[in-house]
DNA sequence: TGTCAACTGTCAGAGGCTGACACTAGTGTC
DNA sequence: GACACTAGTGTCAGCCTCTGACAGTTGACA
């Protein structure tokens, strides 16, 4: 259970005003960040929208970096609940390509009480468009790589510093995420949808991709 | 041709004068970081290293995280260069694996002018060690990947945004390398053979990781 | 030698972030 | 219901990265 879990049933009126202070900086943050730029936001402007001291926002907030992925934070514990939720039996490639696409089916359950889905789709583009923020963002995806590589060996009986397979399906698989991620961010389609629609085709092309002489072989079948 | 390169010919006194001032920058700072750790270190302790003001270091680096990359960077373009120099007929994957294994072998003669290939390694492990560094190191990876992706697909005469396969193969090598890199990093030996040792193992391990079922399979090659 | 342009230093300041300390307001107790 | 306790908050003071403006210095070149 991650604090924004427990967070969500407040016990006394402490805690729901600090529960109310919390939505409310984090909203008015990914608001500020998505309509004028995350650079040209000060944290000055985020507590002044908010009416609290700058420090308030510090004690809530790590950096004004952690405000800018707290729903993503959310995003990703739903993805490995998922995959710890795949059948025994499913080969580990296949129970990480179900695990993503569940997740985002139910994406909306999972963020529901504190932002729309629109506003988190456009914090996503806004943090693949940020050169700042998507360094962190690939730093926290490194991380998640670690903990999925660490749960594929566990399904599989195995010890990531013994057998290489683990970390490297992973590696491939995050690695198409990836770049699904990335072109999704920069294209004109925003909704969940096309995201979906362009992972699968992608990672239905990583065998494709490895295999030896391309020339020979047939041609795109994504665009 | 990088700055750095051309730089390292310089015409006039000015020049040579210039040249100095940024190379015992660079080492000042390398030797920091590496000593005291990277956040440890302010630019202020840098520039009194080598008697300049603070100003002067940020009209030769654009940030602090620059001085931290500016090896790396020379690393990265030598190769890209690499890549280039590929026979046609080699397969993409055979070509990337080429190309990697080419440029550690030729890391001397690349940044013997600046620093020891000791000190260098150091800076990796350093910047592996070191979240923000790692956050920053992986969204140059990315760029790279970019540029990796751009260059098969003209290699093999594709459209990266007709045909998924450049990206995805470029991907799945480049979370390989990225994944041998950091355990590189956490081991114990330091040298550029245990690292090309690594990624070796598992470049070979990237078929089989995909193939469905692992179970039926034999286990680990290397440890 | 003198002029020009490049490089550098100083100064002032914005913005992210932290520690110390005092104050306010919920919470549990008698 | 009055009490002390504690969590949450504001204020202030300061560090560090980074930038703009302006002035001083020093190679380059005629």
């Amino acid at each position: 259970m991650t604090d924004e879990q427990r967070a969500a049933y407040p016990t006394g009126l402490r805690e729901r005003k600090k529960r109310r202070t919390r939505d409310a900086l984090l909203h008015a943050a990914l608001d500020l960040f998505t309509t004028q730029g995350y650079e040209e936001t000060t944290v000055d402007e985020i507590v002044e929208a908010v009416e609290v001291s700058q420090r308030t926002f510090f004690r809530y907030f790590a950096s004004k970096e952690e405000a800018a992925f707290a729903i993503q934070e959310m995003v990703e514990s739903s993805f490995l609940s998922e995959l710890r939720r795949r059948p025994a039996e499913e080969a580990p490639f296949d129970a990480l390509r179900g695990a993503v696409l569940c997740a985002w089916n139910s994406i909306g359950e999972t963020i529901e009480e504190l932002v729309t889905v629109e506003l988190h789709m456009r914090t996503y583009r806004m943090i693949e468009s940020t050169p700042s923020l998507l360094a962190a963002h690939l730093r926290r995806c490194a991380d998640l790589e670690n903990q999925i590589a660490l749960l594929i060996a566990r399904r599989e009986g195995l010890d990531v510093d013994e057998d290489p397979r683990p970390r490297v399906a992973v590696a491939a698989f995050c690695g198409v995420m990836r770049v699904t991620g990335q072109l999704w961010g920069r294209g004109r389609e925003s909704g969940v949808d096309s995201l979906r629609a362009l992972t699968e085709a992608y990672l239905d092309q990583l065998g494709p991709a490895l295999a030896g002489n391309w020339r020979t072989e047939s041609g795109a079948t994504a665009g």
